[in-house]
DNA sequence: ATTCTCAATTTCGTATACCGTATTTGGTGC
DNA sequence: GCACCAAATACGGTATACGAAATTGAGAAT
């Protein structure tokens, strides 16, 4: 999504990333459902690699909230409630908010680079929710990218990561129900960062209220 | 399914979290200093372990951005410039300030929690400055706390605790120069919660400004 | 039939060994 | 001295082995 910024080592992708993604993508796509157990020698197996990256991997994935330990009886793949969705949400409002509020602030050229982003997304497939969903978030990222705040860009990273399924599939019922475009239903969002930093904060928790709203529909 | 719950005490605490715990307080410390060069077979002689457990402390710290892997080289303590200060404030100030307006608006024992938070810090030793951040921070905690949401208290833990050192510091200070106590430098910001969500979102960005001002000087 | 006991099994945490590659070192020719 | 190259070393990633805790299952005791 960026360019280049780390041109120093590229270490090969390790077993250990392999075997996060592979393990994410399970998650996501429902191979593994909520509540199921995992187990490293078991898993490790599949991959057809040893224990020790499936560990990292699982370490990772717990430290990010998709799994839990499970004392002797191995991990077990947390389920999002609807009321873990609903703080998700809320999450998201204090720091989206905050990053809508600091680019009005900054202006300027960061708002040119949401605008253009937002515009960049005119021609996505809609019928393909996986594409919904991450120009979707493509362009919130580039919001929260612009203010110039790593930490900032963590939070929501963090956010969005544990937010996937339930919310990519709201997101993708929100475009398709009221049959708008990912560019059309942003870019009042980016008439509100230019008019002023109260109007960026509240058209964002606006925004995302709506989302909200789609979701529990 | 009444069966025996576990007391969650200590579920054996594990030579990882010992080595993690051990690693954050010499960095905390200034005992290894940042830029310093951190390499598992040497930390694992140190602590007389394995590398292993030593390895997942190090992938912790790194996902914690407290260190940061240099190749072939081993490890390097991460250095927070002064523009990082001002994001992790900022970071503060989004996190902090929702958790504000959202316990105002829920009110009632809330509130009154937060206050007796705040009033239990009466007594503590002004001149340990490592008293008065746990004091200043467990505050600060308990507000995101009664908001009732976890992924928000995520948030925040994540943010101090990349803080630790700079932060303590800057809060030890600003108690000592200006003579009052935690109890007394947090009560306006009790009063403002109970002034409705905007006052209580206004209130608690003035806190947190007032913070970084004192950082700063 | 229900509970109790205990051994087999499951599963993780830790230690140790191995491998590949990046870095450093040491030597050689100029 | 200096540039270059080859060997040695340092380092993290991965595999494998071992031990301990805890769950499980079967049979004995009540």
């Amino acid at each position: 999504m960026s360019a280049a910024m780390k041109p120093i080592g590229r270490p090969n992708e390790t077993l250990a990333d392999i075997a996060y993604q592979r393990i994410s993508e399970a998650l996501l796509s429902g191979e593994i459902e909520p509540g199921e157990r995992l187990v490293m020698d078991t898993l490790a197996e599949q991959l057809d690699i040893s224990r020790t990256p499936v560990r990292d991997a699982l370490l990772r994935l717990q430290r990010e909230g998709l799994v839990s330990p499970a004392g002797r009886r191995g991990f077990v793949v947390s389920k999002v409630s609807e009321q873990d969705v609903v703080h998700l949400y809320q999450a998201r409002e204090a720091v989206e908010g905050y990053a809508a509020r600091r680019v009005a602030e900054i202006g300027g050229e960061a708002i040119d680079k949401v605008e253009k982003t937002v515009r960049s997304m005119e021609g996505i497939d809609m019928t393909d929710p996986r594409a919904v969903y991450t120009a979707n978030m493509e362009i919130h990222r580039t919001i929260v990218e612009v203010t110039g705040n790593p930490t900032l860009l963590e939070l929501f990273d963090q956010i969005w990561l544990r937010a996937r399924g339930q919310v990519a599939f709201a997101d993708y019922l929100a475009h398709d129900k009221r049959r708008t475009s990912v560019t059309e239903s942003h870019l009042p969002l980016v008439e509100a960062l230019r008019a002023g930093s109260d109007a960026a904060f509240a058209g964002m928790r606006k925004h995302i209220a709506e989302g909200l709203q789609v979701h529990r529909a």
